[in-house]
Order: structure tokens, then C-alpha cells, then sequence
DNA sequence: GTTTAGGGTTAGATGGGTCTAAATCGGTGT
DNA sequence: ACACCGATTTAGACCCATCTAACCCTAAAC
């Protein structure tokens, strides 16, 4: 099957979409994901469905199906083997990775794909502790890790994964210790959902605002320390 | 300005078509390099000329302005240096490496392309000898090296570049010796123009149809021996 | 100089991806 | 139950890159 760079985009916009949140898809979501306007995006469901990549309910929704999640775990795989690559061997620094992997994505062959795999020995993350889907995409468990703002005030957490794509974001967040295998130590949770908490990489406190702290997934220390 | 991937297709084209025959280039020579049909090759022509980026006399072909022509070499100069790079860093043998050159060339960044030239030390040459443009854009001297073809039988000379894209003939001109760099011994220049020769480095002798000889540039060895 | 073959251009259609404007659906609140 | 508001879809348009069919120009042959 034939897909143009942006069937595929949407595909794997569905699959991050079904990812955070659950199930149906609604045609907004995807706009806003995407950057296009919602008859943009009626019209193109419309299409993924006519190629039985997604299920669809008029006014209700997307799901993908299981074909069109093998897609979309295809480019998903080739993004984050990109950002590990130019991390590893082209001395990109992981708030930049995401832009050039966006451009390069649908491009590269299988063949590059199984190269670059090789050359970083088969990796299961990429620099922003996100899965990378292994060579026969089967789906991935995706339930590692909650996202930070579900602990509380003196809970200690590992960094699994920073899912956030904006340079300047993540270049604030590494500054002050939030990447993916430090320790966080909660040190307060705002009821407007800001998290305030101390890197064991760092010595100053940071705070994330919800947006943020929604994107830091991590995981309680296995054994507590008060 | 704007360009989209197929407007850089068709400067790279007028660009290489420039440098091995003449002057003006008629449309159904970008037509067969491109494979498309001529129609297409003249509506395109008429947007490019409207932007400026080649000199058209209808019925008579087109030129390259001095912008065409910069534009041609930022696209030249991406997919040479990716040439190199899979050579050098993903273990891509040379046959190999123009089809995914052509993949990604329109879609890397500046940023990309300074660090793999970075990491290649600022080469000169791709893997087929094809100098790769400076960083500047200037106009590069085409004028290293004739086609084997002009030769005779007796002559050596030293391989400078091999200009064919097809993996199956480069495939073969490896394993019977011819790459940059081999001295060659001219043993005989047929009427119909196909060359044989003998490498330095195999010990069986060689013989190029003349489309593939054609493509295969060389200089003769500064110093001769009968 | 006229003819003619071959290539170039014009005309018109198609499909992809996008938009704006207008119509319509569906859940919420009364 | 019903009206309303927000979200979705329909309708219609546009631009890009491509095609086929038909027409036309150029240069070479006579």
C-alpha cells in the first residue's frame, strides 16, 4: 500500500492521541495535533478509512485499526531511532532531535532503518526515555510510567520519560536536572497542577507547570527513602 | 523562497544535465532524467522561470540563472555528502548509497548537514569521485577528468570518477576493478565506442559498453609507461 | 522554399492536501 | 422534551504536480 508522507503523519498523530488519552479520537484533537483545520481533517479520515486504516464513526470519531497501527508504529520506530542516532553519533543534543527526526522520518528505507538500528545495537529508548518499537511491530505496552503530577509531597520518583517536543522546554528542563534516569523528589503539588520538585542532578528546586509536568512520566523508587 | 522537493528535482537535473552536454537544456532531457512527460516538464519550467530560477527561450530550452544554479548545488551538495556519510558511517556499499541520497537530500536541515560534513572533515569527493560542493555554494570546476572513451588504446590512466547511479553496474565495475582512484590500461576502443581495459587491481580485463564508459571519467597517468 | 518529422507547448482532466463558509449533528442544561 | 452551543461534516474553491490528447513550432531534408 501506497501512503503519502501525510497519511502517515496522521497515522501516527491518531497513534499518540489513542496513547495519552484513550479510544476514540475526535477530529479536533488531530487538528490541533497537526496544525490543520478540521474539514482538513474529516477529508483525510475519510480517506484512511476508504483504505481500512482506521475505523470511523461519522461524528464520533477514529480508532485505528490494526493495520493502521502497524503503520504508524513503522514511522513511530523511525523517529525515535532518528532522534537516538543523531543524538549518539551526530552530536545532536535531545532538544533538538525531534525537528530533524519529523523531517526525516518518511524518508529513509527499510534498509537505512536496519542500519541505524544496528549501529545503536538495537535500542529500546530514545533520548527521551520514549519506547522504540521493536523491528516486527508488535504493539508496545504503553502503560510505563505515570506522568508526575499523580504523586504527591514527599514521594520520590525516577525520570522514565520527558514526552515533550519543544527545544526550549526541554533545554530549561535538562538545565535544572529533569531528564530521564535522574531522581525527583516531590516537593509540592500546586491544585492548579504545578509540580515543584528536586533533581538528585541538581541543587536548585524546579517547578514545572501542568502542561509540563504532564509530559515527565516517571516511576516511584523501588524502595522509599524519607 | 519556497521551494518544493520537485522544484529542487528539477534544478539538480538542468544542473548535471548542464555540465555533461551544453548550454541550453531541452525539455525532453529532463523529461527522461526525471521520467516524467514532457508537458509536465514545461509547466514546471514556467514556474521556475517565473521565480526566477532559470532562463527559458520557449521552444529552445532552458539555463540555469545564477540562484537556479545555487539552489541546484545546496541539493547536490546534501546528496553527495550523504553519499559519503552512509559510506563512511553506516557501512553502505557505493552502489548502494544513491537511491537513499535521493530519499533524503530535500529533507535535511542546514544544522544536519553542517554536523555530517563535520563529521566527515569536510570531504571533497563523494563515494564515485563526484566533487562535493563547498559550503559556500560556488560554482565548482567541472572540467576534472574526460570520459575514458576519449582514450586509446595504450593509454593509462588513473579512474577520477564513475558517474553512474545504476547499483547493478556499479556493482560489477567494483568487482572488476574500476573505481576511483585504480590506474586503468587502455587494451582497446571498439568503433561502436565500448572500451576494454585492464585495473590495477583485478587481474581480468574489463569491458564498458559505452553507455557505461561514458560515465566513467578519468586523467591520464602524469607519467607514462608504454 | 516548401514539406515534414519530431519535439514543445497548450488545453483540459485528475488526485492530493489544504482552506473558508455554510449546514448539521449531538450532548447539556433547563 | 427541547433548545442551544460547540464540534463535525458538507460544499465549494485553490494550488501543486502530474497525465493524455491535440495543436504548433523548428530545423533539417529535399
Amino acid at each position: 500500500m501506497m501512503l503519502s508522507d501525510v497519511m502517515e503523519d496522521y497515522l501516527k498523530a491518531i497513534y499518540q492521541l489513542q496513547g495519552e488519552h484513550e479510544e476514540r479520537i475526535k477530529t479536533s484533537a488531530i487538528a490541533d495535533a497537526l496544525e490543520v483545520t478540521s474539514p482538513t481533517v474529516t477529508s483525510m479520515l475519510e480517506k484512511l478509512e476508504d483504505r481500512g486504516l482506521v475505523d470511523r464513526e461519522k461524528y464520533r470519531g477514529v480508532t485505528l485499526t490494526d493495520e493502521g497501527e502497524t503503520v504508524a508504529l513503522e514511522v513511530v520506530r523511525h523517529h525515535r531511532l532518528l532522534e537516538a542516532y543523531l543524538t549518539e553519533h551526530l552530536d545532536y543534543d535531545w532538544s533538538e532531535v525531534h525537528a530533524e527526526a519529523d523531517r526525516l522520518e518518511h524518508h529513509i528505507s527499510e534498509d537505512f532503518e536496519a542500519r541505524v538500528a544496528d549501529a545503536l545495537d538495537e535500542p529500546e529508548v530514545d533520548p527521551h526515555g520514549s519506547p522504540i518499537p521493536s523491528a516486527d511491530l508488535e504493539p508496545p505496552d504503553r502503560s510505563a510510567g505515570k506522568s508526575v503530577t499523580e504523586f504527591a509531597e514527599g514521594d520520590v520518583v525516577v525520570v522514565e520519560e520527558v514526552a515533550d517536543h519543544d527545544p526550549e522546554v526541554l533545554s530549561y528542563l535538562a538545565t535544572h536536572g529533569v531528564e530521564p534516569g535522574v531522581e525527583l523528589e516531590i516537593l509540592e503539588v500546586a491544585p492548579f497542577g504545578m509540580v515543584t520538585a528536586r533533581s538528585s542532578e541538581t541543587v536548585d528546586d524546579v517547578s514545572l507547570p501542568e502542561g509540563v509536568a504532564h509530559h515527565v512520566r516517571v516511576t516511584p523508587l523501588p524502595q522509599a527513602e524519607s
